[in-house]
DNA sequence: TTGTATGCGTTATCAG
DNA sequence: CTGATAACGCATACAA
């Protein structure tokens, strides 16, 4: 049961000394193969596994990320999180690295958090998650020369060029380009925005995606504004606004929203039929059935753990390559198309 | 930046020694009260933490628990998930303890992970989520000598009695109850029942309170017959089942669904026409605004952290307290009303 | 109540 | 290439 085997008792059974068994986990090249071969045969047998705390002791590095779960973003759009997280853990194990897991009731607290961690060398990189315009933790994390990696731009100053935070994140513009770019296409040319008030950085970069596809297919910029609607995030917000954007304009042909909560206040608004897409590919946008700009969030993941154990990431893993390496990094999403409607016929 | 106060700086600068510092920390009531508070203050001035690794070395106690994240089992309530997570690490941390994530892709990949989590020495102890009828994992749980406690009942054998499986959960039975009974007291009798096929435990459980709720109300079970139907999870399987129901019944006057998926269905397929609750009260609920039964996952976390530092949790936490100390917990899940229909105005 | 000695399992250093 | 020795930071049995 208890009573796992160390070193030690890998080294009595290949008949070692305990440091040759430590070699061999370490530095193999430096060991003799024939003796190599031995131990490893001890260790399978045995079953032995290096002790996690044994090690971070000596190594003072814990191999551990620290990830804040957030209290749920935005309702629908929760599960994002969900599965970054599921694709963080999963490539993070394949490194050797463990994902811990903390929460916090805002910045102020998180960076308490981040202390606390810190100081009990329960982690030695963080990886932050919905970042925003003027963010006080990563200037702390800097200050305190923690390594970091964010999933969103540092909204603000100096977006792409801060050699002090790696970010990763996911092109917004481009995937909405692309989701206009699909129905326009189709021979659509009345094709609508549905998006988020102007301010925020995430969702003027989806807006803009959209404006630069309905200029690249000779649209008017006056013809735009009778084509884009604004709305807070949520299913209600979102059938409201597609509401009074008909009413506006009826000769819309396809609405692009921002996110999969206002596609699908959309959706009600037009009873299913006009094509509308949405963002995130929500298991929601999966089970009405309506297209949406996936994320790619396993992308993502790997991107935020390359940065973090390549050269500028700190502490984290193994560090080699050149300095020209990037800091950053922006992820294409995909667009999932789907026939739309099947769930949304209503009888009456 | 790095070079950490240690236990002796905290002693040198209180002027006591090293294991007084320890004592103040792990058995404070031993020292004097005076010395004490010099302590304190020395520990508070350079910020001083104990180095979590060397305790656990010290302690074989690793203070983590390790919690799979599953591949996000059914679409749309796959938040739940999510919510529990968050419950579950705030709440550990709050008795110290950590939240460590792993996947898998099956149960004996699962069982993998464990003996690796073990075996480094990365945890002790595991909660274990989606439990299903003859769970190969509990049972190597139980064989290792490990301490787990499960979100979910061992569905099957010996399900509240077996005396090594510790579980905590929700009473779904009690839940449909409440949500039926709720429509019933309203004045409406012809109460639905959408639910999942016969043979899942927990799917059974949900109908069997729909049926205790209908029987007390004086239905008769050849009423109940017309009045029940049964659909897999998901949107889409939830609109046809409910379309087939209303054509055979049409007078059904109000529908509880075993999921907010399936709710949602049958909300899409009577256009809103009539009182629908869901199960789990996941986000869609609350954005698209109908009634459902919320699971109360803070209750749940609580109770399953309370088993583990129990009596019977094994290597996790203080254990103090009798024998008879519970060995299994059943949420109450709490029903959530909305006013329905708002956001399912639709226009035609 | 406080101080002293020892070991948890690992890795790093340095001698053979 | 191998083997002894020390140290990472903490906690505990024991003696003062």
């Amino acid at each position: 049961m208890s009573a796992l085997p160390t070193v030690l008792d890998v080294a009595r059974a290949a008949n070692v000394s305990r440091q040759t068994v430590s070699n061999v986990l370490n530095s193999p090249d430096i060991v003799r193969p024939e003796t190599r071969e031995r131990v490893r045969a001890a260790i399978a047998e045995l079953g032995y596994r290096p002790h996690a705390s044994a090690r971070r002791l000596r190594t003072q590095k814990s191999s551990t990320i620290g990830v804040r779960l957030d209290p749920m973003l935005d309702g629908i759009s929760g599960a994002i999180l969900d599965r970054f997280l599921h694709a963080l853990t999963e490539q993070a194990d394949r490194l050797g690295l463990r994902v811990l897991l903390f929460t916090a009731t805002d910045p102020d607290d998180e960076i308490r958090q981040f202390a606390r961690l810190i100081d009990g060398a329960d982690v030695d990189a963080f990886v932050l998650t919905a970042t925003f315009h003027g963010d006080p933790r990563t200037q702390w994390l800097i200050d305190h020369g923690q390594s970091f990696v964010t999933f969103g731009r540092p909204w603000g100053i100096d977006d792409m060029n801060d050699p002090q935070h790696l970010w990763v994140d996911v092109d917004g513009r481009a995937g909405v380009h692309d989701a206009t770019s699909h129905l326009l296409s189709q021979g659509m040319h009345r094709v609508a925005y549905l998006g988020w008030p102007t301010g925020s950085g995430t969702g003027d970069e989806r807006r803009g995606g959209w404006e630069d596809a309905l200029t690249a297919s000779g649209i008017a910029p006056g013809e735009r504004a009778a084509l884009q609607i604004e709305a807070q995030d949520g299913v209600g917000f979102g059938r409201d606004a597609a509401v009074r954007l008909v009413e506006r304009s009826p000769d819309v042909q396809a609405i692009v929203a921002a996110s999969d909560g206002l596609a699908l206040g959309a959706l009600l608004a037009t009873a299913g039929r006009i094509p509308i897409i949405g963002f995130d590919n929500t298991p929601v946008a999966a089970a009405i059935g309506f297209s949406s700009v996936e994320q790619r969030l396993d992308e993502v993941a790997g991107g935020v753990l390359e940065l973090l154990t390549g050269v500028h990431g700190g502490r984290v893993g193994a560090a080699a390559a050149s300095a020209t390496d990037p800091r950053h990094r922006l992820v294409k999403p995909r667009l999932v198309i789907r026939e739309q409607g099947e769930a949304l016929r209503i009888r009456h």
